[in-house]
DNA sequence: TTAATTAAAGATAAAATACTCTTAATTATT
DNA sequence: AATAATTAAGAGTATTTTATCTTTAATTAA
């Protein structure tokens, strides 16, 4: 099951990583953590901009500069990031795709999978980066096969 | 989120119709199923002969051939249905993609969305297409927006 | 003024997904 | 035996999505 797609994967991982180094104070460099993470470099930059833009993150340009969290940890949920680099309407999408799909009116799965969506969604919805990056430090970002 | 493709849809469309429809006994005709649930005949055909392969459905070839259930519709659960079409480890991923993660090296998501997965794969494990074919006669295949 | 950085937008590449086509095999009917 | 109706199988194509790269602009510190 591919829940998230790679810029999802990315922005979570980079997003940990910063939680869980945070003492780092200042900007983090986006070279350095695209080399530390193995993600590409302008392929994270993008995605860290759309955060930026999300409200979650804030940048700062020229040297020493960086991105740094414009929320605290303890105050983004797994959902917020999920929603601002996967869609708002993550959470609310239809089993089987079919359009117009609703309460008004409902594919054969629609109670069925209403119900375990809203439990993921509430899942994720009081899940934040501080409770995942809290010990954090201690793991891999990276592991090779 | 998309959770299962297209092909996992159409499959699983395709099968609570039947489900639904058992009082037509002998074979369906697939070609009758492709028009009346719009997917394009070969690609239902294609779908169709997997589930065969993995021993969920049973065809029959020439004149009124077709295709029924092999094993029972309350035999067959959610979770054989998708893992049939999406592959056999679609419940066993990293959320985070990382090669090599698991017990032994656990990524930073590893326990806590272990848990989660393993909530809906016993959801999907324990629902059968009965389950939801019953009250599907009533229900909408296909909705136009 | 220069160097270091992120921002932005567009171009390209690669991969996955979705779909189509053709031919073969099987079966019923005549 | 011949024909028509079906599914099986595999190859081929198209489309979409995802991922990545390139270039230029803007901002800031030194």
């Amino acid at each position: 099951m591919r829940v998230i797609s790679k810029s999802g994967e990315y922005g979570l991982r980079a997003l940990l990583y910063m939680a869980s180094n945070q003492e780092n104070a200042g900007y983090f460099n986006i070279r350095e953590m695209s080399d530390e993470l193995d993600i590409s470099f302008h392929f994270l930059t993008k995605i860290l901009q759309v955060l930026t833009q999300k409200g979650i993150l804030q940048s700062y340009r020229g040297p020493n500069g960086g991105i740094t969290f414009l929320k605290n940890p303890e105050d983004i949920t797994l959902a917020d990031l999920i929603r601002a680099l996967e869609g708002d309407d993550f959470f609310d999408k239809c089993l089987l795709g079919l359009p117009g799909c609703g309460e008004r009116q409902p594919c054969p799965m629609h109670a069925y999978w209403m119900s375990i969506r809203n439990n993921l969604k509430t899942e994720f919805e009081t899940t934040t980066l501080a409770d995942l990056g809290n010990d954090t430090r201690l793991k891999q970002f990276r592991l090779i096969a």
